[in-house]
DNA sequence: CCAGTCATGTCATGCTCTGACATCATCTGA
DNA sequence: TCAGATGATGTCAGAGCATGACATGACTGG
């Protein structure tokens, strides 16, 4: 056992998401968030970067995921656009058993731009090492951006129906909306 | 003739690009761009919602233009797809003569992830202002959102290429990209 | 000429984030 | 067994961003 107790980022973690859904993102302080922590903000600070980072606590490991996936399906054959899907696919399956605490996120995205643009630029983070790896097994690279973003796009969409819908499964809207893509002009 | 002199958004504006660009973005401070343009850091904050917003000072138009052409396509009948690349294909005239000045500015916004994720947030809102639009004259609302978001890939794609390349027309790169699209699987 | 308006200044303050240094339980190696 | 290293945290100070409240003084319309 060390001089403190263990899991400080956790309990951080845990303390803002709390803070956040009782007052809002900007209404809650860093020092509220510490106190509610037994911490002092300094040791906030040393553990994240800076407020927002708190709600991208776990993004890491979303883009290991997609890689993942992705590399299976290219290695599998798949064309770009099918393998990225098949990717966002898995993301999505992860998805279905917290709808709820993924809504309350959204909603604290949609009310601060600043945090909508940090879950966008991380996305962004996303579609480029998915762009990697495509263009890696032989696309090139115009043809891999593009096939990225359209799968993204299909993503994005599925998600924004579904978290604030009810009862339906996230892959099937994914599913649906793809089939839909297909067709646009 | 006022008390003030005139301009005061304008002068402050320039200021601030001027010193962004010899310093950078976060060695600025607002302090020293008031100072530049004559004025109190309180006035700068009255004019500019945050020290970000300065680099988005001419973006309302920009949704204008998009809207503009989008219209006149979709009227013209062409599909949603073609009329979106339309809307950009205009934005990107308006480009053609100031590389050197957008070059700067992606460079500021690649720096600084929140300016990063500024500027998406306003292009999701431009793309948003496009989807519906689109789906006022009769297009199905996921259709319109995928087709909107294929056309602004292209237009990403494509600026990003020309922004940092040499003597190209952006135009130019963005129909060549946008027949790579078509044909991506 | 007066009252109102408007852009700005002045002052005070809260919040975010960082650097520098101190503390002290635990670990490590001789 | 003990001296020093380690590491998580605390304490303190301060810069920078942003906003509210109130004051000022040139201009404007009646």
């Amino acid at each position: 056992m060390t001089r403190w107790p263990a899991g400080t980022a956790d309990r951080l973690h845990l303390a803002a998401l709390t803070l956040f859904a009782e007052q809002g993102f900007e209404a809650t302080t860093v020092e509220q968030i510490a106190a509610a922590a037994d911490v002092t903000p300094r040791t906030f600070h040393r553990l994240f970067r800076d407020k927002d980072e708190v709600l991208f606590f776990r993004d890491a490991a979303m883009e290991l995921l997609l890689i993942e996936h992705l590399d299976e399906a290219l290695g599998n054959g798949e064309e770009p656009l099918n393998a990225a899907l098949a990717a966002f696919r898995a993301l999505a399956r992860t998805f279905e058993d917290e709808r709820a605490a993924l809504a309350a996120r959204q909603a604290l995205l949609h009310d601060n731009p600043r945090l909508l643009g940090r879950q966008l630029v991380k996305q962004e983070g996303w579609k480029a090492a998915m762009v990697a790896r495509t263009t890696e097994q032989g696309t090139p690279r115009d043809a891999a951006v593009l096939a990225v973003a359209r799968a993204g796009a299909v993503m994005q969409l599925a998600f924004d129906d579904w978290v604030n819908g009810r009862g339906r499964s996230l892959v099937r809207v994914l599913d649906r909306i793809a089939d839909t893509e297909k067709t646009v002009r």
